[in-house]
DNA sequence: CGCTTTCTGGAACTTTTGTTGGATTGAGTA
DNA sequence: TACTCAATCCAACAAAAGTTCCAGAAAGCG
């Protein structure tokens, strides 16, 4: 099967050739659920491209806590920076699901940087961007309590799907959740029942949906519960 | 005054008539101690170099703390992500001394990047490098406290002045501090006091010291007091 | 279907961080 | 020297986050 490779940022402009040869450096991979991609601290592992599946990067502290830095789905690149500089993997990978992936190896990268030029500038770009995400997630680490990490968290994913009123990250756990804010899952639970009684979020049966948007905002943005506005 | 290009990772490897071409699409600018360099969202600022002085990058809440995300002393550069995808600059820079800086709009930085190869491929290697220690400031602030990342901070400055046994970073107010571990100065008075309980730093005078750089590592990486070893 | 596993709800408690406010020190300056 | 301003120290308190624990609910499976 063809990979739509205008669909990944780093291959948009470059030829029905470069990409030939790019796709003839790449070697695919199939990682059964849960399998270990990569560690972090390893040996650069490549720049990778997912093809098929769910892949979780994450950190872990010394007491096993761990930090989901993304979950990513088909055409998401993750590793660029070690593929980039050839250090050492900044993070681990782990298939969540059965997952396939396109890897390029650092010196492989290397070289059809130097060929391809679009390639070169086109990841200058995504290189920034990634950074900007990065500020940003500091931020809210430094400056967002938990409520209002998880507001922001709710209306990212439901408009991440669709920008339906109602759509919400419901297929998360709160296991799943808490890694990603960086807490533990009671924290995430104590979280969701305030915004539940807040009336910012409204449950039926098992899915959560947003029941009002504004105020999310307003969490997410100031960190404090909006007054309660009555006006519906 | 000639500028020491090669002190600044982005212009290794650059011949002398790029260099040429690149002072000459940079403009100097004088500041004042406390004058605002550029703020956070404005439109893009272009690519700084710090010339002379000293430059914090921050970033402020909705009730005014602010984080520093760094203290640039000259020949660093920064704001490099809005230069190079030309998006609005992601946080605030303020010149803390009176400060001089070299700036190189987007526009020309594209430019200068279009004709000098090495240019472009050193900002990706810059650009990664930024990204790691994004990555690694996130992990700092999701999962240790703040006596870890206060040792932490003393560890990295001492070494980044010599590796006495006995530098640190004194010259920097406990509000200094607090602002760059995201945190207020009461508490970082807290942890200070706690280092000082626990024998891992030593005060003389105005002057703090580093007593066990053992037990510093041990509480920067583990989040925990190291066990009072009175080996010594 | 019954059993196990995973996920959720929620209380009680501890620890850490943030906040407030007053006392003290010390460097610089009139 | 006396005054002033900024930085520090420290205690007491408030709020947020983390921890422990247990009881139910739902989903998956033999």
């Amino acid at each position: 099967m063809g990979i739509d490779w205008d669909a990944i940022p780093y291959f948009r402009g470059i030829d029905p050739c470069g990409l030939k040869r790019i796709q003839a450096a790449g070697r695919q991979h199939v990682y059964q659920a849960g399998a270990t991609i990569f560690n972090e601290g390893e040996a650069c592992a490549g720049f990778y491209i997912v093809l098929d599946g769910l892949v979780r990067i994450y950190r872990m502290n010394a007491e096993g806590r761990l930090h989901t830095l993304s979950l990513l789905r088909p055409l998401s690149t993750f590793n660029e920076v070690a593929a980039v500089d050839g250090g050492p993997n900044p993070f681990n990978a782990v298939a969540v699901t059965s997952a396939e992936t396109l890897v390029i190896s650092h010196d492989r990268l290397l070289n059809l940087m130097a060929s391809e030029r679009a390639l070169l500038s086109n990841t200058v770009q995504a290189l920034a961007h990634l950074n900007r995400e990065y500020i940003e997630r500091l931020e809210d680490m430094t400056f967002r309590s938990i409520p209002s990490r998880l507001a922001k968290l709710f209306l990212h994913e439901s408009t991440a799907y669709a920008d339906q009123i109602a759509e919400a990250p419901t297929q998360l756990t709160q296991e799943e959740i808490a890694a990603i804010l960086g807490t533990t899952r009671e924290v995430v639970g104590r979280a969701l029942r305030g915004l539940l009684n807040a009336g910012l979020l409204k449950k039926r049966g098992r899915h959560i949906y947003i029941a009002d948007r504004r105020g999310l905002e307003w969490l997410a943005e100031t960190n404090t519960m909006p007054e309660r506005v009555l006006n519906r």
